[in-house]
RNA sequence: CGGGGCGUGGCGCAGUCUGGUUUAGCGCACUUGACUGGGGGUCAAGGGGUCAGCGGUUCAAAUCCGCUCGCCCCGACCA
């Protein structure tokens, strides 16, 4: 591709709109524009990052044996309505209707979908197991879209899903699709890490993230330096601590007035006190049962972890209605001691809260000097807070640490529940009908190429990984007014083409700061620079975008030496 | 959805507080010509704006008031 004949737009500066570094670099390097909050147009050259991400993907995944279909992205109500999922607060739906009033939903994600296809299709154990994809454009509509590609309501995911006999064969398609992935991150030059996470709204028992670790990334994750542990924050848990002596004296309990005093905050203000002497008591509802949910002051519950010791589905917490009715007090003054009619559970920094403090259960009121064992008795102790930094590894003695990253792919276990719920079902060896054993495995690639600017970036621009560039070379033609030159650089331009390199051609009678600086925004991992005073010697110059490092060649080796920089990645 | 900020040629901004001094300005980009030619060059001449929209106040509104829309950031939420 020569220059003049492209539509490669670059820009200056950056739009303001622009926060993240690889929002502002895929604006200025000409491979996005957006529309709307969270639409985006790719452009040529972003398309071809894209694609080639697709390629990877296309081809990792068909190792796997998984093979690749399309399916509609506007999906009838109907098909929803029998998952249970219409409702679905979590997946951000962008419903709509039609002329005649029917009901539809732009695709947020296809398990519906494709379990309705294999219902149809496969009635028996030597259909199975199967593995299904598709690259696709997903809608979420997403309360703030943000980071350009990283959250944005339109974007291109792959996504595969597994049927399997039994759970053995199910494994087998997990790990499959887990050895996949990490063999596309890394074909993209992309560092992940695998996190433990927890199945939220898809449903199922076992899930992993596959984290690209950056500083601008919107997920946390927590990892063991001392041990193979990782998880995402909602779902990290630490190891027990050793109880700590405390030399306090218990001291007698005694109410104390708070007036309007509702929160931690407020009460360490009011009283003085230190958070960690504080109970914060949650009242919730889990799947219609009312528990009452005990952390420290200083702690945040996590709610995925408390799901997942309540082994609830929908959990939310109480209204202030409900609060008065299970402890007879108003919202913000609520305590365990004299909690008589829901289940407690207590985190476990709880436990060791000695004299604390917590509410009364009473308009206006808290209580002091508050108890384990004494005042009251939690039904279970658990570990339901957001672990922090230095935490003790659930695993090992380590202390855990915490990163930032972008969640770039999710492989779930889905068990039973769309297989069940819509049919898809084949009869076993001994004739007997079955559910399909499901998984599901995404990996969102526009957001994946976001992620690879923020691991693969400097002050000047993009550094593409060889494997995924747009183009491989980028020819710098300095003085279009040079015959000889133009001549040389045509020459090398047409070689290398037949030769199947991808090469874009910087034609463009601009001056040599301006070119240079494109080519370093742009990032193709190999600069071959023509210039006049070069061509007089007989030799032209190829510069390595990664780490700068610079090769004078003859030109009639020019072409052997930058297949062979090709062939070492760049 | 809560809090904050912003909206002025393609991009980045000044002007708004204190209405009139401006025919709405600057830098970059764009067009034409000349010079120049190894890290965003110089000179000259140009084109491009319903000052987000609607309504109001006023002799007079980019500027004051009201409403609406859009965008960004923090939070809540989240494949």
């Amino acid at each position: 591709m020569k220059w003049t004949q492209s539509f490669i737009r670059t820009l200056r500066e950056a739009p303001r709109e622009a926060e993240a570094a690889s929002h502002k670099l895929m604006l200025r390097a000409g491979l996005v524009r957006r529309l709307s909050a969270g639409l985006y147009t790719y452009l040529p050259l972003g398309l071809r990052v894209i694609r080639k991400v697709e390629d990877i993907v296309r081809q990792e995944m068909n190792k796997k044996w998984a093979q690749e279909l399309l399916m509609p992205t506007l999906q009838p109500r109907e098909i929803w309505e029998q998952s249970g999922r219409w409702d679905d607060k979590e997946l951000g739906m962008l419903k709509l209707k039609n002329r005649e009033e029917r009901e539809f939903v732009l695709g947020p994600t296809h398990e519906e979908i494709i379990t309705d296809l294999v219902s149809k299709e496969v009635r028996s154990y030597k259909e199975l197991p199967l593995n299904l994809y598709q690259i696709q454009t997903k809608f979420r509509d997403e309360m703030r879209p943000r980071f350009g590609m990283i959250r944005a309501r339109e974007f291109i995911m792959k996504d595969a899903y597994s049927f399997d006999v039994d759970e053995g064969s199910a494994r087998k398609s997990y790990q499959d699709m887990s050895e996949a992935y990490s063999n596309i991150f890394r074909r993209c030059g992309l560092k992940t890490q695998v996190v433990e996470a927890d199945p939220g709204a898809m449903g199922g028992s076992k899930s992993e993230e596959f984290i690209a670790l950056a500083d601008t990334g919107e997920d946390i994750i927590v990892s063991c330096p001392q041990c193979p542990y990782a998880a995402n924050l909602e779902s990290a848990g630490r190891g027990e601590e050793e109880p700590g002596k405390s030399q306090e004296k218990i001291k007698p309990l005694e109410e104390i007035e708070t007036p309007n005093i509702k929160t931690i905050k407020e009460l360490k203000d009011f009283l003085g006190e230190r958070p960690e002497k504080m109970i914060k008591t949650l009242i919730y509802s889990a799947d219609g049962k009312t528990v009452a949910a005990l952390i420290s002051g200083n702690e945040e519950i996590s709610e995925v972890k408390l799901r997942k010791n309540l082994k609830c589905e929908n959990l939310q917490m109480a209204d202030e209605k409900l609060i008065e009715e299970v402890t007879g007090g108003p919202l913000g003054f609520s305590g365990p001691v004299g909690l008589k009619k829901i289940k407690i559970i207590a985190d476990g920094g709880v436990t060791k809260i000695i004299n604390g403090i917590t509410g009364a259960n009473k308009k206006d009121k808290h209580i002091k000097n508050v108890n384990i064992g004494r005042d009251y008795s939690p039904d279970e102790v658990a570990d339901i807070s957001y672990v922090r930094e230095g935490d003790k590894c659930p695993k090992c003695e380590g202390a855990l640490a915490m990163r930032r990253g972008i969640e770039v792919g999710h492989i779930f276990n889905l068990g039973r529940r769309y297989s069940q719920s819509l049919g898809a079902k084949f009869l076993d060896e001994k004739g007997q009908e079955r559910p399909a054993i499901m998984g599901c495995y995404g990996i969102g690639i526009t957001r994946t190429v976001a992620a690879i600017i923020e691991q693969n970036h400097d002050e000047n621009g993009i550094m593409w990984p060889m494997s995924i560039s747009p183009y491989q070379v980028h020819i710098i033609l300095l003085n279009v007014n040079s015959t000889e030159t133009v001549e040389v650089a045509d020459n090398l331009y047409k070689q290398l083409t037949r030769e199947g390199v991808e090469v874009i051609l910087d034609d463009r009678d601009e001056r040599a700061g301006v070119k240079f600086n494109d080519a370093d925004l742009i990032g193709i991992p190999l600069r071959l620079t023509i210039s006049p005073k070069r061509v007089a010697e007989k030799k032209v110059e190829i510069k390595r975008r990664r780490d700068g490092k610079e090769f004078l060649v003859d030109i009639e080796q020019a072409v052997e030496k930058l297949e062979e920089l090709i062939q070492e990645g760049g």
